[in-house]
DNA sequence: AATACTTAGTGTAAATTTAACACTAAGTTC
DNA sequence: GAACTTAGTGTTAAATTTACACTAAGTATT
């Protein structure tokens, strides 16, 4: 079998975008830029960069989360090639596009307001340029997934976290309810949460306060060497 | 956010792989190639081909099957891009992997020993040129879960096919055996199978005929339009 | 200090699903 | 007709899932 490239072929660009997802204790957000330059200045579109030719998509998809945020030490992961012919009017550019999550912090939230970037709703995402929405809807779908099988979740919430805010979270990711019961049950079975002794008060409002509860981490490490599966359907 | 691409950027070669598998009733197995021309003259490669600037990858992999296999009607879904740099010697080249399954049958069969391929069964994969093994364990890590979850199995399968045979190429796709009585409970009570009045003896030596059953595809399709999901773990 | 208010947190029972397990049935060959 | 080979079948216990409504603990108000 022949594979023979040309000098014609080696036509393409990479580029990387990155659906960078986080959680502020209601709604899952993704993170949004405005384009600057054309085409498409001013459109809304994923923080993405061009890969160039001697990198890896993956360093530059790593060094744009540290760019964005400050660190680059938040999970990511390959969502897949973006390749369709047309897809960007300046040439033929091929977007390898990742995924991550962080845990959305004050600080973090000031500097980012103050910046071109803006947190946008899951449910409440505008058009944006390129098939930048095609690649949001599979990394949406990825994420749904994810939630099921592997408790992601924890790195999208602070390091000690409300049962609540942990089953908001999934409901946002899977798009439903679930049953406060079922889900304690469930996610205190698995044995991958650590009571604390804190507290907090969740809102203004009077009520009672909730435990604080933490992601056992050296556990979880312990159950994925077993080939541990979190399931949540 | 501004996403420049220089001239330069323009240097990267597409290339699509297909994983394709097949299942001959006691393995499962995929498709390799030798390679002919450098680099990597002689070396097993997955069946791959150049993506022209002006072509579509998945275009590509559909022409590249009907290449092969003389028909281009067998489902495909996109793997993913591996897109390391220097994963080919000869210049910085994007593949964006696929992985197909297909009905081996005899007339196919034949025809593929007379040519460049080889079928070798996925737990006897050999060393494989640029890092197409990487891809080749993406792809049984897809197929695992996909037939746990869509009836996926049933496009690798002849049209009449035994129980024996669907619960053998389940035990091949998940790595793990599966108990007889509990299989049959479970895929008869997903209503996706249909019995025929047909029977076959399955090999030479003595033994009962095992009665035949075909896939029912207008259930399955009136099922996934209300999100049926068929599991099995 | 009593009351109203708000959200946190808890248990049980029925239905369903999974898992484990061994024998009979039907045809072929000798 | 006896021996052989693979096809095909049921039951029971355990685990999991689902549905469902009230009490607990604190804050704010009077």
């Amino acid at each position: 079998m022949r594979v023979n490239f040309s000098k014609e072929d080696f036509n393409v660009a990479i580029a990387t975008s990155v659906v960078l997802y986080g959680f502020d204790g209601d709604d899952l957000k993704i993170l949004i830029a405005e384009k600057a330059g054309e085409p498409f200045a001013g459109a809304h579109i994923l923080p993405s960069s061009v890969v160039h030719i001697n990198e890896d998509p993956e360093d530059v998809a790593i060094e744009l989360m540290r760019r964005i945020t400050g660190s680059a030490d938040w999970p990511i992961e390959i969502l897949n090639a973006f390749a369709e012919v047309y897809r960007n009017p300046e040439g033929r550019v091929v977007n390898v596009a990742y995924y991550g999550t962080l845990q959305l912090n004050e600080t973090l939230s000031q500097d980012l307001l103050r910046s071109e970037y803006k947190w946008v709703k899951v449910n409440d995402i505008p058009p944006l340029a390129f098939d930048h929405n095609k690649i949001v809807d599979y990394s949406r779908e990825r994420l749904k997934r994810r939630v099921k099988r592997r408790p992601i979740g924890f790195s999208l919430l602070p390091k000690e976290f409300t049962m609540n805010q942990i089953q908001r979270l999934y409901e946002c990711a899977l798009g439903r309810d679930l049953d406060k019961r079922n889900f304690r049950r469930k996610l205190l079975k698995s044995e991958l949460l650590l009571e604390t002794d804190h507290f907090v008060r969740s809102s203004a409002k009077a009520r009672r306060p909730s435990a604080l509860y933490k992601f056992d981490e050296k556990k979880y490490r312990s159950l994925t060497l077993r080939g541990y599966d979190f399931v949540y359907q």
